[in-house]
DNA sequence: TAATCTTATCATAAAATTGTGAAAATAAAA
DNA sequence: TTTTATTTTCACAATTTTATGATAAGATTA
């Protein structure tokens, strides 16, 4: 997990720092909105804490930019809290904020909380020996890997990622292929007996819905 | 949206409620952790609001029992920062946490950010141990569930969105079957018997309404 | 209580929906 | 371009669901 921290004091970025590096946290540093921004686009992060005040560039604008390019989750600092009231309604995205004094342990247990967040939207899912790792775009049953169509792969994540949700057939087709797809509803049904051929013992888990559609019910008995 | 407020301070309570209502969101009370549980077995909610302090059981443990039973987002309540250490590595998913006193504003816009990601339609209807929930397209009686038709799945959704209210023949025609059903009226009665007897002890809500029709009648004894 | 009207039930025919295999169309790869 | 793989469509089979009419049961009223 790594961590861009922007604010122009150095006291602050190194006290922030220290306890994210404790935290196994990889923490990259800018002193300001234009600096951050070009590191944003040179590499990849998990979350940016990003101070309002700021010179050059404020928090805000900062903010703005990289949210036009990348789904970065941000953290804001502020000191004062009625800087905060600005925030309220203030949609674009802030994950959360933390005013200034903070004690490093609140900010940590913040950043944790959005980065576990993030963590469970990883790109894995599993439903008792079925695997489906959309990173790697591969599924696998019992640790064998599955070889399917293209379209049998998008079908099945969309299914697996609304697990318990009943879905009609034109939710599929302009979900999996899209609104603009002017065919048969009928070709979901064949889809999705490839599909479960594919899947063979987890096929059954593709539930029919008779005068609704089809639905992916798989209940997990844990976590 | 439907929060959960559990506190064993009124005033506290009723604060939180005043501005979550304002902002559209349901609000339920309980006063300590017992309540809490209960409740949550009870209905569904879309995120816990948890005090730590409270008497009987406190905010740790009542957390614990949610989590194992559903997967709700908690926002922590607490009135010294030094309890939050606590949380620190307290890793059973909490969502995120605020410190007393704090701005009703600010305690609002946690919230938001938390459900916002959760904003999904779920429609569920729940009468006693009765249950649909038409995201799931599910109808339950006692967790059991039960298997309709979809003509019977309809027609108790009909009847469970005018609840209290008569419905003639007619009507349901209409709304059920389709404005261009030009069949037997009779063909209602078959449908609730059926109806009736999928639905067990359930099915004495549905009541004749001589010379009128039908209409599903249950108190509700909660809100 | 008897007569009359309304609703419940049942078996079965009719209709609608989904499953399936194969062929046709399309797209991708060699 | 040719070959191969994928996607879509189609027709018919299998299955499920719905409608219906006759009759029984129940309720209402004179």
């Amino acid at each position: 997990m790594k961590i861009l921290v922007v604010d122009d004091e150095e006291l602050i970025r190194n006290v922030v720092k220290e306890y994210l590096i404790q935290e196994n946290y990889e923490v990259v540093e800018a002193e300001d909105g234009i600096e951050a921004i070009e590191k944003i686009n040179r590499e990849d992060f998990d979350l940016i804490i990003l101070d309002i005040m700021m010179p050059k560039k404020d928090g805000f604008q900062t903010m703005r930019e990289i949210k036009k390019k990348k789904d970065i989750p941000v953290l804001m600092l502020s000191a004062r809290s009625e800087e905060f009231d600005k925030l309220i309604g203030f949609d674009l995205g802030i994950d959360d904020y933390v005013t200034k004094p903070f004690s490093p342990k609140e900010l940590v247990a913040r950043v944790k909380a959005i980065t576990k967040r993030k963590e469970k939207n990883t790109t894995k899912y599993q439903f008792g020996e079925l695997l489906l790792d959309d990173t790697q775009h591969i599924v696998s049953i019992y640790g064998k890997s599955i070889d399917l169509t293209p379209k049998e792969y998008d079908l099945l994540k969309f299914f697996i990622s609304n697990n318990h949700i009943a879905l009609s057939r034109e939710q599929l087709l302009t979900n999996v292929w899209g609104y603009d797809f002017y065919g048969d509803d009928r070709t979901v049904d064949t889809h999705v007996k490839t599909l479960r051929h594919q899947l063979g013992e987890y096929g059954k888990y593709i539930e029919t819905i008779r005068k609704v559609g089809y639905k992916f019910d798989y209940e997990q008995e844990d976590k």
